[in-house]
DNA sequence: AAACAAATCTGGAGCTACTCCATGTTCCGG
DNA sequence: CCGGAACATGGAGTAGCTCCAGATTTGTTT
């Protein structure tokens, strides 16, 4: 009668990968790598779902798509659960989160310089061998 | 006598290893999925490479740098030594990989947008408690 | 030549973050 | 009570490596 109302909501998997963007694998899988809180079960075996899992799944997506790893993530639930992660631990994983992302654009943005000059130098040249494949299979074009 | 000099190499594995930069496994790896040209063996078995082996480690390294999936580099191979890849159909594989690489610098930005706002927020807040782990927790911050 | 250490061999498992599959069981409307 | 949809489980597959154990080969030293 006192039970949090937050925490009622009686969902299968279906309902929750439907709310959640999440696909049903996704959410069975989140829960075998123990990123989902416990799930009870019907007398049957089928999952039953509250409010509780599509908070944590909408916690899992957004960190997901701020670049976090699922150890990242993992640490955060099982900190902020045990009351032991603080504002500083979170902000020097986001922000190491945010120099590895830095990183990979500096990486990305290298590449696409290099595909541009490569597709460039196979333009120019006089078709139908500009030679630059040749050049490249060969190990000439560095960097 | 009149064999192309520049195939003569003779070279172990872990020669490879050091002047490519690739690691010995790496190496091994590629012969497997057959990136690599046939390598010959000495009576006990080991590997010995030639100056091919290593330009075509080269090209690996460098596509690779450009962002081209092993798959991707095995057709080039496999085209240009069958002599049908041509420079048209090269261009067209760059093209894609740098809408894909465009499409990931994108999303990295996003992350990192997001990462930004989501530290900010975290240091406005008054210590100990700004609460935005907790609201992220709590699926509250969506985006 | 014998001994020894370093290098190499093979096959297989492990990693991330899922996704897909087959086969079997449960749930729910009519 | 029956049929079909939804669910369960275990296992395999993906990319691109990396790492491991245990066996063998190679090259150097005595």
């Amino acid at each position: 009668m006192s039970e949090p109302q937050s925490s009622r909501a009686n969902l299968s998997i279906g309902d929750v990968s439907e709310l959640t963007g999440s696909s049903i694998d996704t959410i069975r899988y989140y829960e075998r790598v123990n990123l989902m809180p416990e799930v009870e079960r019907t007398s049957g075996g089928h999952r039953v779902y509250t409010d509780e899992h599509i908070r944590r799944l909408a916690f899992i997506r957004h960190s997901r798509a701020l670049g976090l790893s699922l150890e990242q993530i993992r640490q955060v639930v099982d900190g902020t659960e045990g009351g032991s992660y603080s504002c500083e631990e979170w902000q020097s994983l986001l922000n190491l989160c945010a120099e590895g992302i830095v990183r990979q654009i500096d990486d990305l943005r290298t590449a696409e310089r290099n595909l541009r000059e490569m597709i460039d130098a196979c333009g120019q040249a006089e078709l139908p061998n500009c030679r630059v494949v040749e050049r490249l299979l060969a190990g000439e074009i560095p960097q």
